[in-house]
DNA sequence: TGCGATTGTATCGTGTGCGATTTAATTAGG
DNA sequence: CCTAATTAAATCGCACACGATACAATCGCA
């Protein structure tokens, strides 16, 4: 099915080569994200939203792992700005700035320019915004199924997917 | 950094959970797949395309690892359709006509309806597109190395990836 | 043979994605 | 202080990406 090891290593040898799609690294990178897209799409679809924007709510949700928003009851400047979720979903802001008016238009969070630095804007959840968690929770729940590994072994495959994303960005 | 296993299993266990982006499968490959992209970039604006272009003309260099075009120097109707080409880059022909006519329009393909059923269109490389097979073909050896793992390694991770969008694809 | 179902592409609308550039606000240095 | 450099968002242009739909060509079956 796949080129072997040894033929993709003879290539690598030689360092020049032509490489089917199915059989590079970045196409199965590629192929794999958007399959996952298409599983999520189903569940997505209840909640009315894109797959990016679930990215963006989930973020918000979890205070990206409460990094965000200690304090935030007593001081509603400490809620993330565009920039804070631009690192946390790994876009930049052409992508995210219509992303999240459309979440804004949607009635899920709200956009409003910091007091104290107005350059940055800062992304609040509405009540609707924050309701729509729970409806949300059952999700990973049903993906982690879908995939049919053990909780383990997909833990295991994001952390080895996530050091290769690292040393691709990184020099 | 990111969520514990066990903190994964008891949430999983209890089936209802909120994850952050950086916890989740979905999103590793999501952002392992556009740094992929990224790296390829400098080395694609050279040739001029895109990274889903340059799927395609692996794909047709290739000839799909040898699928297409047996007998294709007798007759030119085994040249791969556009529906060959989807299913071997896994896109849509809505996304796939316009990405190959911009193809055509850079002067690397053509695109000819089949004279036996003209349903079909077939898609055959230009001598311009035969020519950038070699201007191309350092490509995987650097991603390899920047991305700094045993190709071993690599041909593993590969194959477990493509394991797991398989499955996501399938009921 | 003929006609309904299927198949292969194409088209349209919406929503990403990013590079390049712009604008406004803040910071840093002399 | 006052200006140069930096930073945070936004804007624009182009290219995906897919669902829904349209349409023509072919197939299947009575």
């Amino acid at each position: 099915m796949c080129q072997s090891l040894a033929s993709l290593s003879r290539a690598i040898y030689y360092r020049a080569m032509t490489l089917a799609p199915h059989d590079m690294i970045c196409f199965a990178l590629y192929s794999a994200a958007h399959a996952m897209q298409q599983a999520y799409r189903p569940y997505l679809d209840e909640l009315g939203l894109t797959y990016p924007q679930y990215l963006v709510m989930s973020a918000l949700w979890s205070g990206a792992a409460e990094g965000w928003d200690r304090g935030a009851e007593q001081d509603p400047e400490h809620a993330p700005s565009l920039g804070d979720i631009a690192r946390e979903v790994q876009l930049e802001s052409s992508t995210l700035t219509p992303l999240v008016k459309r979440l804004e238009a949607a009635g899920l969070v709200t956009r409003r320019r910091d007091a104290r630095d107005e350059r940055q804007v800062r992304i609040h959840l509405t009540a609707a915004g924050r309701e729509m968690r729970a409806r949300a929770a059952h999700i990973p729940a049903c993906i982690a199924e879908k995939a049919g590994m053990e909780i383990g072994e997909l833990v295991r495959l994001r952390d080895e997917v996530n050091t290769l994303r690292d040393r691709m960005k990184a020099g």
